[in-house]
DNA sequence: GCGATTTAGTAAAACGTTACACCAAAGTGT
DNA sequence: ACACTTTGGTGTAACGTTTTACTAAATCGC
């Protein structure tokens, strides 16, 4: 309704050019009276005046806005992660726009493109897709990208950046702990491996197992897709219900899981509790993530805890430090150390009635 | 680094003039020869042109982008809010950007001024804050909001639309399920009160013990905020665990307790069990949102639900309606009814031992 | 007191779209 | 064959900002 205030209305009412207002609006006042620098602001406050970001884009060619692309905002791990993305990015000065893909390439490439054309030049990435090829475009034309979790090499040779934990070790620390414990049987617990970062953890698991002398069973993976195409993100405890089920009905069951996240791993509470076995006492249980929920769930869950602050900080850094060209060092893989927490979810096998 | 695409090259290369093109991608194509539409979409995919927005946006005003402010993404049940806000604007061709207030008015003004340089013009609130009246200014010149809960009117008379729950109800529900098992001493446990919704919700359950004939105690009813100025969002389930605990160390407890969401019934699960206390056997707890986690806990948490897809839904299409003109009734307060969801987390009240 | 320098600003050309106003050529009715 | 209408476009002035190049006035060194 109210006509628009732009520059010039604040120009005509200080009594100064268009440019002497952009020029203190760009911190360009090196040079300036303080009298003119005050009549311009009390103009700016008296009018209500806000810069229009688009004209100002359509000059610069950028903005401060850095893209979020996450699997799904419903698991609590990524709320978190957001919101520590959003706080690192407010305080260097750059505002957060938020996807959800559900690990679809399309919807990824979607984002990316659309947020292109809004002339976001940096995007975080939550999750870590084999490839990234679908991205190869965008990139060479200038976007920056940092993802959560180590990323594929690009065939020309090209990396993006990546922050994240030693996932290989974070299974195996899980596991050893599990076989410290006594337990031989233990399931591996997953949606659907096809991130890297599912696969470091499979492999991790798989090379304590066999450290400990034990012949890895693939009965004992379970990582089918509920639904077509989904990467069970949104659905992650009925993810690992469905799959603690599936587990726990075989023949020669197991009597730990790992659950490569911790919303799964409350998913196998509720599957071993649908088996009526009892969690810890039929059935240890490790997550990873160490989300607020794992204190309050009964038995507390024993999980890998990811410094997830950390990483969420580091990578808004290292972004915007490439947008702002203040580095041009090679890109490369932040890794920090994952943490085993030992609650209450897993206690030593229980005395064996071998029949 | 590669020069960037425009409007212009595509023209060029389909030999079209820039109008033409334009029109096209603005769906301005009744009179245009087929072939020449073919030819400009395919100058577009071998370019790979991405439309400008920022000077699109400059030229027609507006964005296709709707904010979205809540307390805190942290908080699953927003989590899944902003999910279920992103899956309607997609739909209807917006974009959604999502930023976290901690219900500080500051923070939603700052987010509401920086949005609206961005050309973004509707906003909706997860939230229901007493006053509106730091957003005055902005709606006054043209911003549109639909609020998460009923929201108070603005001095002027103008309202802004809302849909939510009933929350009276909602709290009346809850009380009178845990004063039909037996309950008395029945606590409320909660934030600070400082929204609409939890306002409501505390009268909704005073109304419904003042129905059943108990006397309120206001001992009953802990509503402080842990760390100065939050409203426990972010950290409900530590708020909800030291609420608990208060609660129930004074001199005659509650049997069970009302907490105003799930976050912070899983807390008060937690704060009962620090105190030796076994919940639904010594406490029964009902929440209120429905959370996906509610089933998965230990007890199932006996709660409130929200149909929360259905509220998201309707806020983007009143909001899309506002922006598109389509509409212009009056604004109101759109309500949907709350339903009780007994699970196993509310039992009789155990036989007194009066001493 | 005069040229050089510094101070404090200003003018105007982009940036990539959209949308209004226009127009040439072909078709139509009589 | 003439006056209209329809088809399929085109030319160009904005939109609000940034930024480069420029300048008038004040100050300075000597």
């Amino acid at each position: 309704m109210g006509k628009k205030i732009t520059i010039a209305d604040v120009a005509r009412e200080a009594n100064v050019s268009v440019s002497t207002v952009s020029n203190l609006l760009n911190g360009r006042n090196g040079r300036m009276r303080v009298s003119t620098k005050e009549r311009i602001l009390e103009a700016i406050n008296t009018l209500g005046y806000t810069p229009n970001q688009a004209a100002r884009q359509l000059k610069t060619g950028h903005t401060p806005i850095i893209g979020l692309i996450v699997p799904s905002v419903a698991n609590p791990f990524y709320g978190i992660f957001a919101r520590h993305v959003e706080s690192a990015a407010l305080k260097l000065g750059f505002q957060v726009l938020l996807g959800n893909s559900d690990r679809s390439p399309e919807r990824e490439y979607q984002y990316a493109e659309e947020l292109w054309g809004y002339g976001v030049r940096g995007l975080i990435f939550g999750s870590s897709l084999f490839q990234v090829s679908h991205l190869d475009n965008l990139i060479s034309r200038g976007l920056h990208v940092v993802a959560f979790e180590r990323a594929t090499e690009f065939e020309d040779g090209t990396q993006i950046d990546s922050v994240g934990i030693d996932n290989n070790l974070a299974a195996r620390l899980a596991t050893k702990h599990l076989l410290s414990l006594g337990h031989k049987r233990i399931g591996f617990l997953s949606g659907p491996i096809k991130t890297v970062s599912r696969l470091d953890r499979l492999a991790g698991y798989q090379s304590a197992m066999r450290d400990a002398g034990i012949a890895s069973d693939p009965k004992l993976v379970w990582d089918i897709a509920p639904l077509g195409n989904s990467y069970g993100d949104s659905d992650a405890v009925d993810l690992g219900r469905q799959g603690a089920q599936e587990l726990l009905s075989q023949p020669d069951p197991p009597t730990a899981i790992f659950a490569i996240n911790d919303m799964i791993a409350f998913g196998a509470y509720a599957g071993a509790n649908d088996m009526g076995l009892i969690v810890p006492d039929d059935l240890s249980v490790v997550g990873v993530d160490d989300i607020t929920l794992t204190e309050i769930v009964q038995p507390a869950l024993t999980t890998i805890r990811q410094p997830i602050e950390k990483i969420a900080t580091v990578a808004v850094e290292r972004l915007v430090a490439r947008l702002t060209e203040t580095t041009s060092e090679a890109q490369g893989h932040q890794i920090f150390p994952p943490q085993l927490i030992v609650r209450s979810s897993t206690i030593r096998v229980p005395a064996q009635n071998d029949n």
